[in-house]
DNA sequence: ATTTGATGCAACCTTGCGGTTGCGTGGTCG
DNA sequence: CGACCACGCAACCGCAAGGTTGCATCAAAT
């Protein structure tokens, strides 16, 4: 997809920026609270500083995640809201959400006792 | 991201189906259940009829359809495992899930009695 | 048998993504 | 000030995505 046609696409700029594994990562990454920036990142991945500074950008475009300026260094940080809209789209498509909410539980309840 | 890579990557190649508008927009067309074929779409939708059969195997590759031979067309259904599975991975993302799946629901309901 | 309708396959085109390199700029510390 | 470190911006590259057109194929209807 087109990046200017996700801007004006909430969900699909989410589900976009989700589609990429490193944008995951990332994710998984802030998903504790915490924030980071982009040499940071270079550091551990094995990618270039302005590759991770482009994804984070996705993300942010996407409204899932803030930078802050501080000192000379960035800072980013997670914004979850998106993502639980776009799980809700995902729940509801095609109605019947009140038996696939009952099968996500199932789900993570297996998740949380497996890892 | 490329395909090859989407292929070996289940959860990102649902992420990156549900990115483009128009495979969304399939998906709520089938959400009740019913079936599609690529010729019925693209007398509705303006697209070619090629353009829905790519669409369509891309939901495919993402396991979120599945194609069956009826005769000389082509029937396409929905397939929702793979949804409630990305929900899943949503809503588990950094953990804090009770209370984001409590947020889930409080939309959910909302939607439901908005919409 | 012919014709008509729904597909499948493949080539082709344009645009954007993911990644890099290079350079200019703004803080920080000695 | 001068050196350094973390960025931002822009150009550039290879390749896949989304879309089209054209043609061959298979099933069904007359």
């Amino acid at each position: 997809m087109r990046l200017d046609q996700a801007q004006s696409d909430d969900t699909g700029a989410v589900f976009f920026a989700l589609a990429d594994p490193t944008r995951r990562h990332l994710i998984e990454a802030l998903g504790d609270g915490s924030s980071v920036t982009p040499s940071a990142l270079a550091a551990e991945l094995p990618l270039t500083r302005q590759a991770l500074t482009k994804h984070l950008g996705v993300l942010g475009e996407a409204g899932l995640v803030t930078k802050r300026r501080e000192g000379r260094e960035t800072r980013y940080t997670l914004q979850p809201e998106r993502l639980t809209e776009a799980a809700a789209w995902i729940a509801v498509v095609g109605g019947a959400w009140e038996e696939r909410l009952g099968r996500l539980e199932a789900l993570l309840q297996e998740r949380r006792s497996g890892s």
